[in-house]
DNA sequence: CTCTGAAATGAGTGATTACTCACTCCGATT
DNA sequence: AATCGGAGTGAGTAATCACTCATTTCAGAG
């Protein structure tokens, strides 16, 4: 079993799915991702999963519904506890300092966040134009994860380990910069030398500190 | 005639434009920026600037060259000269404290940005489709203005106000959060209740201090 | 006014699009 | 053996796509 198919386990594994199902699956991620949703045909992706065009709306009946069903269970199956395994560890108080908490959290999950990341770049490029995933992503990220993103920011607060900024602010600044390596790192410019271990250091040395220099 | 007629003007004035190449234009950005390159027809698109279709492709070869031609000016004569000019100033120590310069660079140019933020949305929307914009991207930020940025950054390292981390992730970190501001507030979730000077506060003050509480 | 060349047109092109449907195939059930 | 239902097929559909081109419109020069 490939690596691909493993990660399309842990997405797609409950539902019984047969051996053309998950090549469809496989060939519209690798496709949507090179080329963007609209820009990739499904007589292409028929083509790439080596199955006729009609099986592809036998089991989606729209294009948008192939889309929505590889995007969906990212955010509902892989998103949500990615965030909120961890999260019950801290809230366990296992670890000290919100430093090796994200240390953490960013090292165990970046081969996996790295092989995710056709799909989390479909869905980034997706959700501006289509108004079920913003919605879907609206519901689950921003209502609940933040909420309990927050409930760890103020629990570091009362620590006195975190500055007295509102956590939904805090939040949406330390999410940014993770986002914003990966994207540098994988979609921008994965050309360029990265030493990852290193810019991920910086980057949490970053939003633990920024860059002041202090007196 | 003010700053921002100006920028637009170096934008799409420069050569003699008729009437009907502007509202092409004008129509070409809206639809890019609301359905996404692929997603948008040539007809719709000459349809919404009141035109001939065969009237694009006089102007422009193919739809690709029409584009082309709205988001590389972006790169090579707006974000050049947004940047740049104020970092003449800083090299005149005009701004005593990053803090200063970034406040200012972000206020004064919140408006333009808020306007320009339809091509910006194209621009970055189709850097990972499009090669030749992602060429032309790289040379002129990654290797133009990076460069620039980081003269600035080491100048106020030598003055104390910046840590010791290389210039070249200070810039990354920095226009990350600036970025990600923006494309929160105005792409993400621009539904949402936001106070924005307060928040551009404190994404400057997170750049400069983190989220870490000092002891 | 006429002449001229660029600007603009819109019907028309073949290719491609998402999607349909009548059909075959095949393993499980009775 | 007969039946059945879901999986899979691929030729076919109307619509739309980017793009072309012969023709018309129009503004300025003589």
């Amino acid at each position: 079993m490939t690596e691909e198919e493993l990660m399309l386990q842990q997405l797609f594994d409950e539902d019984k799915l047969t051996d053309k199902q998950k090549k469809i699956i496989v060939a519209a991620i690798e496709t949507f991702s090179e080329k963007g949703y609209a820009a990739s045909s499904t007589s292409e992706i028929a083509k790439k999963a080596g199955v006729a065009e009609g099986t592809i709306f036998r089991h989606y009946k729209t294009k948008k519904e192939l889309l929505v069903s590889i995007v969906a269970p990212l955010m509902t199956k892989f998103i949500a506890p990615l965030v909120v395994k961890d999260f019950n560890k801290v809230l366990d108080r296992e670890f000290e300092t919100v430093e090796d908490f994200l240390k953490a959290t960013i090292e165990n999950r970046r081969d996996l966040l790295i092989r995710m990341l056709p799909v989390v770049k479909i869905m980034f490029q997706e959700i501006p134009f289509q108004p079920e995933l913003r919605e879907q992503f609206f519901e689950l990220v921003v209502e609940n994860i933040f909420d309990r993103v927050e409930k760890v920011i103020v629990g570091y607060q009362e620590k006195g380990q975190l500055i007295d900024m509102p956590p939904k602010s805090i939040a949406r600044l330390t999410i940014t910069n993770i986002l914003g390596f990966l994207i540098s790192r994988y979609v921008l410019f994965p050309h360029l030398d990265w030493d990852d271990e290193l810019e991920i250091e910086r980057t949490i040395q970053f939003i633990m500190h920024g860059v002041g220099k202090k007196n």
